[in-house]
DNA sequence: CATTCATATCTCGCAGCGATATATATCTAG
DNA sequence: CTAGATATATATCGCTGCGAGATATGAATG
């Protein structure tokens, strides 16, 4: 699935600017299952425009730079949906931080804890801010994405703290405490 | 992180040709956690052969073609711990599945319970094949994330289970016949 | 007064993915 | 018995697109 196809499904949501887009992809719905940068975002933004899929408006901001809204067309709805009956590709899925607590054994121990608690803190948050958001998503597959985030977010979460001795020093699982062998 | 990092990382576990390492990101035990393919592990090989960090053994083979063993040498395994000690980049998770469940209202009912069926199939496959792998792999890092993995497949297939209503129409589950209301 | 942050657009270089080419032996189907 | 698929094995090439930076400005922070 090639950005322009990313692009125009978060069109379908609303109009949007290249920069709203990105956000999107960032905090938005389903930004924990796809990630765009701007060196995607804006190439596929003025080929839509070429190919007749979305129509652009300038707004001239007062104090902010210029905005251009884009608003998908009849046309590129439908050739959103085109696309949207191909088979999917294959998941993929990379996490340096997991590839790293693979080789934990070649780390020091400072390393791996630290490693592990951002990890930790970080899917702690996301789990936090999607259980807020709640499903103000009326559509059922807003409604099943959202929870399907939830649920593996929650699941990493409780793995982890649970696991948290086969990573860390079998002796002590306290991290305030005084470091006895563990010397720098 | 590189492909020559990813590289290194299968040759700590072992002596491998490009092929070797190539089945080791599809099938062996951080499979789910990266990926990498013909066309940054070969070039990235070489690499590493002019940087030191690899030697190379060219094995004649009867019959099969000529397999280029590669080891790691003294030099490449601080460099890959050194790697090891930077901060790991952020996941990056990307399924179009998903996606495209996410816009199950734009699909019609066949293609979203293809979409919906295939992938339930292999997160199934893949928790299943793990859960028989087993924790054959005695260091602590390898069982950790192995278990993280099952754990992750596991919520996946469980969830899907338990919401298809929300995905697939809640009348019927019509696979054949002409559907009452209550099927299943 | 300086700096950092948030909004906003856009380009460029480099990494690397997918497809393809090449070669051969075995396994499967017609 | 041959045709095609499958598995082993290496390697390159083009296109996609990610990350980093350039550019611009107002508002908040120090």
């Amino acid at each position: 699935m090639d950005a322009k196809t990313l692009c125009l499904g978060v069109l379908t949501l609303g109009d949007a600017s290249g920069y709203e887009i990105k956000k999107h992809f960032e905090e938005g719905p389903f930004a924990h299952f796809h990630a765009a940068g701007f060196g995607s975002i804006y190439p596929a933004l003025n080929a839509l425009l070429r190919e007749g899929h979305v129509t652009r408006t300038e707004t001239t901001q007062t104090g902010r730079p210029d905005k251009k809204i884009y608003k998908i067309t009849e046309a590129g709805r439908k050739a959103f949906r085109h696309a949207l009956h191909k088979d999917p590709a294959p998941d993929s899925y990379r996490s340096e931080a997991i590839f790293m607590m693979f080789f934990s054994d070649l780390l020091d121990g400072d390393q791996v804890r630290h490693v592990y608690d951002e990890y930790l803190a970080k899917y702690r948050t996301r789990a936090d801010r999607m259980a807020r958001q709640d499903s103000c998503s009326c559509q059922n597959g807003q409604r099943f994405v959202h929870g399907l985030g939830l649920a593996i977010y929650r699941a990493v979460v409780s793995y982890m703290e649970q696991n948290r001795g086969l990573l860390l020093a079998p002796h002590a699982t306290q991290q305030g405490g005084g470091a006895a062998s563990v010397a720098e």
